[in-house]
RNA sequence: GCCGGUGUAGCUCAGCUGGUAGAGCACGUCAUUCGUAAUGAUGGGGUCGGGGGUUCGAGUCCCUUCACCGGCACCA
């Protein structure tokens, strides 16, 4: 019999029967690695203990030390668990698929009666049965009229199907877990028993279309979560409750920043505090606009069909906007408005007035532009995804040659606000052109390779997103991590040779013809209302002090204190410091609880001894150290504290 | 939009198999003037998300509708 080679990861090399599995690699090595052993990786190709390896290879078995490995047959094996209990208890139910998740699996299932969340428990012990069990895994590779032929006799359609989309020439691998079966690429582990039953759990139920396909029928999803051990599960557990504790829906309430209520859904009642953020963020954004070059306008809101049919979006966009239908007295007919979903229609029109120059571009039109979208009800997430909002919207006309200067003069322009406001680390995702498009394919290609150049001249390398650009122009699109390490698309700049030609939009060039601009829609923050929950999220409500609502209270002792602590709001307030008094009549420790649970950054405590002194016991958020300062110091300081990062 | 869940006082939540709504916090009043995360007493407050039905009687059961929550789909 022919014989292979195999490396270790220690540089050794033995020699093997070829299609030796790497459960025997194992067994050759000790006992003991065999019993541990939970797969290998062979050629860096994830390798089932039970797969036959036919050439020379590097091969590494894995034991639970190695974390990715050990994670991915922990959260793949427990789908299969999952799926064998769930049919144990309702044998009608139809399996699906199972994948390993970020922090878990999912497994899809067709039944006719919904899992309810009582459900769960009971699936879990029978999995911890399953797992006591230690049963056996095995696998056996199937031609594609027996494992079809298999499947429809199970009754069981979908896997038919998946049988089905397996592409000629892949392996069709049959799994058995004890005695239950599954259509698996693998790997799996050796039995059930390596499983660690006390460090998974069923998170929910939720509904999932097959294949993603909105018309294709509606499964039942129930989701864990897996680690490896019972601390690990735990430590993300306690994960979930802190990111719960920073909800941008809780905080706005705790921090009395906003509502949204039922007569409005998708949009948000700012309160004082939390516009407090939102026209301090838009007076940064403006400040920076001006300094960009950018010239700012403003737009209506109710504007005729006709435009949107100009512009496109009454074809495409139609069942995302509010109409609004207006009987007018005399009219034939009544008068169909949309509410604007978007600003470039009516840019243009501003554009449009008077005969532009080359030389009038690049006019950069910005506006903070409110606009309504009538968003899927499913879609809605507090004021992360809302149907009113503002977005820092501005569009570049430009010409073709100017794309790449416009492009590289935006990632600056946004490096320096991102950074500003905290995130200084940013993604840059690159959307080249798609099957469906307008434009010629030399235009595509000046455009994507400036878009392109301009990021790369940034000393940014973007991720490409083939073939997902708009179908009127490549996009970048700017994504920022926080603190606990979830992802938000915010930026957004999108070249578009479309629109103008849609609406007409021209410039006399230096030759004295007519020619058509190119627009860039670009966007910062995207929109107000989510980059403020964004914002609220990764602060845990503790706002950068230049950004929190209520910056300081002066927090009085004894009422014998009273003048004195108006005094020190009023030398605040002059200092352009938002402070306020609270003089009531309450204990020192539950003003201090209060306003901490208000998050406010900074509690200014007076009692007899300030008075007398001129000073303030000053107390910052989270801290519990205290710290007495005189007067005018600490106006100074707080006054510096309060300047926006732009104008320090 | 789809699947499932939830909706009781401003907030967080209790209210068993139908018998006519309750707590804590918040709010008002009074007392207390207090040194860094809840002082005490006392008072007011709910057509139980909306509509319809079953019943002698509905917060509780049924239907319907709206909103919210978790996913899926969507985010040209």
């Amino acid at each position: 019999m022919a014989e292979i080679s195999l490396t270790f990861p220690d540089g050794n090399s033995r020699s093997y029967p070829q299609g030796v599995t790497p459960a025997a690699v194992a067994e050759s090595i000790s006992k003991s690695l065999s019993k541990k052993a939970i797969s290998a990786t062979v050629d860096g190709a994830h390798w089932d203990l039970q797969w036959p390896i036919e050439g020379d290879a590097s091969i590494a078995i894995n034991t639970m030390q190695d974390e990715d490995a050990a994670l991915e047959l922990i959260r793949h094996d427990l789908a299969h668990v999952m799926a064998r209990a769930v049919q144990a208890i309702w044998p009608q139910t139809k399996v699906t698929i199972g994948p390993v998740t970020e922090y878990g699996w999912f497994y899809d299932f067709d039944r006719a009666e919904p899992f309810t969340p009582e459900d769960l428990g009971q699936i879990e012990a029978k999995m911890k049965e399953i797992i006591a069990a230690r049963d056996p895994v095995r696998t056996e590779i199937w031609d594609r009229d027996r494992a079809r032929q298999h499947y429809a006799d199970a009754g069981e359609p979908f896997k038919v199907e998946l049988v089905d989309r397996i592409p000629e020439g892949a392996p069709i691998r049959m799994y058995w877990h004890g005695d239950w079966q599954d259509l698996c690429r693998g790997p799996h582990l050796q039995h059930t028993g390596q499983l660690p039953a006390d460090a998974f759990k069923l998170m929910g139920v939720s509904g999932a279309y097959w294949f993603g396909d909105v018309n294709r029928p509606m499964l039942q999803r129930v989701s864990g979560v897996a680690f490896r051990n019972r601390d690990d599960l735990k430590k993300y557990l306690n994960f979930l409750e802190e990111a719960a504790k920073r909800d941008h829906r809780r905080l706005g309430r705790e921090m009395d920043l906003f509502h949204m209520q039922e007569e409005a859904p998708g949009q948000v009642f700012w309160h004082p505090n939390g516009w407090t953020v939102y026209t301090t963020l838009q007076d940064y954004m403006r400040r920076q606009q001006r300094r960009g070059g950018y010239v700012e306008v403003n737009t209506p809101q109710v504007v005729d069909r006709k435009l949107w049919v100009a512009s496109g979006h009454w074809e495409k966009y139609q069942e995302n906007m509010f109409i609004v239908e207006v009987d007018e007295e005399h009219a034939r007919e009544k008068a169909v408005n949309a509410l604007k979903p978007m600003n470039c229609p009516c840019h243009v029109q501003i554009y449009n007035q008077g005969m532009k120059s080359y030389r009038d571009l690049p006019l950069r039109m910005a506006e903070f532009g409110s606009c309504n979208r009538y968003e899927p009800s499913g879609a809605l997430h507090g004021i992360m995804r809302v149907r009113g909002f503002t977005q820092d919207d501005a569009h570049i006309f430009c010409t073709e040659a100017q794309i790449e200067s416009e492009t590289a003069r935006f990632i600056e322009f946004l490096s320096r606000i991102y950074s500003d406001l905290g995130f200084p680390e940013f993604e840059v995702l690159f959307s080249t052109r798609p099957e469906v498009r307008a434009g010629s394919d030399e235009t595509w290609d000046k455009a994507e390779a400036a878009l392109l150049s301009a990021t790369r001249a940034a000393g940014i390398e973007p991720r490409v997103n083939p073939g997902e650009g708009a179908f009127y122009g490549p996009k970048l699109e700017f994504t920022l991590t926080d603190a606990i390490g979830r992802k938000w698309q915010c930026g957004t700049h999108q070249v578009d040779f479309v629109l103008p030609e849609r609406l007409d939009a021209e410039y006399v060039g230096a030759d004295g013809a007519k020619h058509r601009p190119v627009m860039l829609h670009r966007a910062c923050l995207g929109s107000f209302e989510r980059f403020i929950g964004i914002l609220i999220e990764e602060h845990a409500g503790k706002l950068p002090f230049w950004l929190a609502p209520r910056q300081v209270v002066v927090a009085s002792i004894t009422s014998e204190a009273d003048d004195y602590v108006a005094e020190v709001v009023s030398a605040l307030a002059e200092a352009g410091v938002r402070a306020e008094a609270d003089m009531r009549n309450e204990k020192i420790n539950y003003k201090v609880r209060e306003h901490s649970v208000g998050k406010v950054p900074v509690i200014l405590a007076v009692g007899h001894r300030e008075v007398e002194e001129r000073t303030v016991t000053v107390r910052r958020l989270g801290e519990q150290r205290t710290e007495v300062t005189a007067l005018d110091q600490i106006v100074a300081a707080l006054a510096a504290e309060a300047t926006p990062p732009d104008l320090r």
